[in-house]
DNA sequence: ACATTAAGTGATT
DNA sequence: AATCACTTAATGT
């Protein structure tokens, strides 16, 4: 799967889980007007709880996944996932697990929604990034910086602008590098 | 050289 | 913090 491939969208039929098994799969949230809010990314070993709901119940997806690093998947079908489910407790485990790991993450976005402002959001959205792709190079405008944290492109714009003023980033076209603190 | 897209900025709400 | 209107800078053709 190469980058930016749209995984599933919202009200997609979830037919299996995708468990990733290399690179990248970020997971957002959508209004109807197309906006979007960054939920979590998962990675290598990771799968994305909204689907464990979602393909037993047959709901329509309610997040959109997309390839942030090309990555390779590993789709489960449901039969086999509830088969594994009483056959072995590691399985089980591993899904318990998951739907935890990801409800934290869930309550993170909650937290920050609710608890903080834009240039914290902004700054640990980079750290996070960061983190995740083994880069302190952010490969992405400031448009697309704002989709991800459901702002405008000009408050990105000013609050990166002020990190570069505190030397905590360098600013290039479609390109933000975080530097060592 | 010109058109297009990204980024910077002041003013307004 | 969002939106608008406008400018400036970078990039593609």
């Amino acid at each position: 799967m190469h980058r930016d491939q749209v995984l599933i969208e919202v009200g997609d039929v979830v037919h299996g889980i995708p468990l990733v098994v290399s690179g990248v799969v970020r997971v957002s949230r959508m209004d109807e007007f197309g906006n979007e809010l960054l939920l979590y990314y998962l990675q290598s070993g990771q799968s994305c709880a909204m689907s464990f709901t979602c393909c037993n119940q047959k709901v329509r997806s309610q997040v959109k996944a997309v390839v942030e690093e090309d990555a390779v998947l590993w789709w489960i079908p449901m039969e086999k996932f509830n088969e594994w489910m009483n056959i072995f407790p590691s399985w089980k485990t591993f899904i318990m697990q998951t739907i935890r790991s990801r409800f934290m993450e869930l309550l993170s976005v909650v937290d920050q929604l609710a608890f903080k402002k834009l240039d914290d959001r902004l700054w640990l959205f980079l750290q996070n990034h960061a983190k995740i792709s083994g880069s302190n190079v952010l490969h992405q405008s400031h448009e697309e910086i704002a989709q991800h944290l459901a702002t405008s492109r000009e408050v990105v714009s000013r609050l990166l602008k002020r990190l570069e003023q505190d030397g905590k980033v360098i600013l290039y076209r479609n390109e933000v590098k975080l530097r060592d603190v």
